[in-house]
DNA sequence: CTGGATCCCTCACGATACTG
DNA sequence: CAGTATCGTGAGGGATCCAG
C-alpha cells in the first residue's frame, strides 16, 4: 500500500487503501470495459506515467482487484483483468461516474474523452427502466471515437466502432452530454447545430429518456 | 484542485477530481452522519494533520460537495455540512464501503473504529427487504464505542449512545464484522464467548440477516 | 478552548529516458 | 511490448504556533 493507512478498522478506510491512490479508479474503470494489455491501458490514460501505472497495477493486483496473466504462445504477453473482486466496483464506478457528470461543464482545455470512458459514461447514465420494451440502436461519434450502443428491452449494450444499420446516427461533441442533462432540449441542439443526426430525429427524444443525467439536486 | 487534472472529459474523471484526494470521502462519511465542526472531525479522523483537514475542506467546499457556515451567536463557530450534492454521494460511499468491508480482516494494529465509521457501516450493510414488517432495537457496545440501531419496517436509525430498553445488547470487538459477513454463525459466536449478549440471543440471528456482508464473489 | 496557519521533512507522484 | 531506472517537485505527514 503506498500510501499510508487512515488508521481506521472500516470498510471505506480499507477500501480507499486499496482503490483510492491516485489513477486506480481509472484504471479499474477501463478494465471494467474489457481486459487490457499495458500497451492498451496507457492509450486509454494517456496522461499516467508508465512507472505509476506499473505501481497501481502491482498494488491492484496485491489488494485481488486485478489480476495478471501472461500468455504463454504467439508473442509472451501481459494482460490485466479484473478479479471477481474488481469486477464488484462497476455499481461504484458507475455511481461515481454518474456524480460527477452532473456537474460537468464544458471540456478544460486538453481534456479528451476516450472510448472506454465514453462507454462507461453510457452504462452509467442508462436508465433499465425507461428502455423497457424498447428495441433501438445508435451510433455514436463524437470527435475521432466512434461507437455504439444497442438497446434490447432493458438491456444496454456498447460497441466499439460503428454500427451499420444504427436506428440513429448521433454526431456531437460534449453537447450530447448537455442533452442527457436535460440542459439543452433536443429540438434546441438540433436547432442550433450542436448535433448532428442521421435518420429520424425523433430518436434523440428517446435516446435523452434512455441515458438520463440527472440534475444537482437543490435539497 | 490540488492534484492535476486527469485530462479527461469524463464523470468518473471529475468526481475523482473533486473528492479523490486522500482523506477526502472520509471526511463526506463523517459528514453524512452529521454536520460537523472542524475539531469534531479531527477527533473522528485522528490521524488526518490539521493543515490537510484545512485544505480538504477548502477544496470539497469550492467543489460544491461541502458548505461552510459560520455561526454568530454564542461562540464564534464554524460548521461544515454537506451540501445537497454531498449529500448525493451516500449512495457511493456506503457502496464503497460495503466493497472494502467484504475483504477486511482482523484489525491492523492500532487501527480503530469510531462511532461515525460504525454508523455509516450499519448503514451500508443494512438490508431493507430483509427488515420488512420487522420491529427491533439493538444497542452495540465496541469497546469504548456506544451506538444503538433501532429498526422499523425496513427503516433504520442509528443513534449514537445506549439504548435503554433495547431488545438486544451486542458486546463485541471486529467479531461482529465476521458475523455480519457470515464468516462465524451466531451460535458459534456465542459459544466461543467472541460476542456477550444481554437480552434474548435469538436476536443475534436476526442481526445478521439485517446487517449482512456478502460474501467475496468467485465468479 | 476552537479553528486553523506555518514550518520542515519525507516520500509518492510525475516526467523523461532507457532496457529486456 | 512491457515495463524499469533516474531524478526533480510538490503534496502529505507531523509538530508547533497563533488568533479569536
Amino acid at each position: 500500500m503506498t500510501g499510508r493507512s487512515y488508521g481506521q478498522f472500516c470498510g471505506l478506510s480499507r477500501a480507499m487503501e486499496s482503490v483510492g491512490e491516485r489513477w486506480a479508479l481509472l484504471i479499474v474503470r477501463d478494465l471494467l470495459v474489457r481486459p487490457k494489455r499495458f500497451t492498451d491501458l496507457r492509450r486509454g490514460l494517456p496522461r499516467i506515467p508508465t512507472n505509476i501505472l506499473s505501481a497501481r497495477l502491482k498494488e491492484l493486483e496485491l489488494a485481488g482487484v486485478v489480476h495478471r496473466t501472461v500468455l504463454p504462445r504467439p508473442a509472451a504477453s501481459v494482460v490485466y483483468e479484473l478479479t471477481p473482486y474488481g469486477r464488484a466496483l462497476e455499481d461504484v464506478v458507475l455511481r461515481l461516474g454518474l456524480w460527477g457528470a452532473m456537474a460537468m461543464g464544458a471540456p478544460e482545455p486538453g481534456e479528451i474523452a476516450t472510448i472506454d470512458s465514453v462507454t462507461m459514461a453510457l452504462r452509467s447514465t442508462f436508465r433499465p427502466e425507461a428502455a423497457a420494451g424498447l428495441s433501438v440502436s445508435y451510433e455514436f461519434r463524437l470527435g475521432d471515437i466512434v461507437l455504439s450502443a444497442v438497446i434490447d428491452d432493458g438491456t444496454l449494450n456498447v460497441l466499439p466502432g460503428p454500427l451499420p444499420g444504427a436506428d440513429l446516427v448521433v454526431e456531437a461533441g460534449h453537447e450530447l452530454r448537455a442533452l442527457m442533462a436535460g440542459e439543452v432540449t433536443p429540438a434546441e441542439a438540433v436547432e442550433k447545430g450542436m448535433v448532428t443526426l442521421t435518420g429520424d430525429p425523433a430518436g434523440l427524444d428517446r435516446l435523452v429518456e434512455v441515458f438520463h443525467i440527472p440534475p444537482i439536486p437543490s435539497t
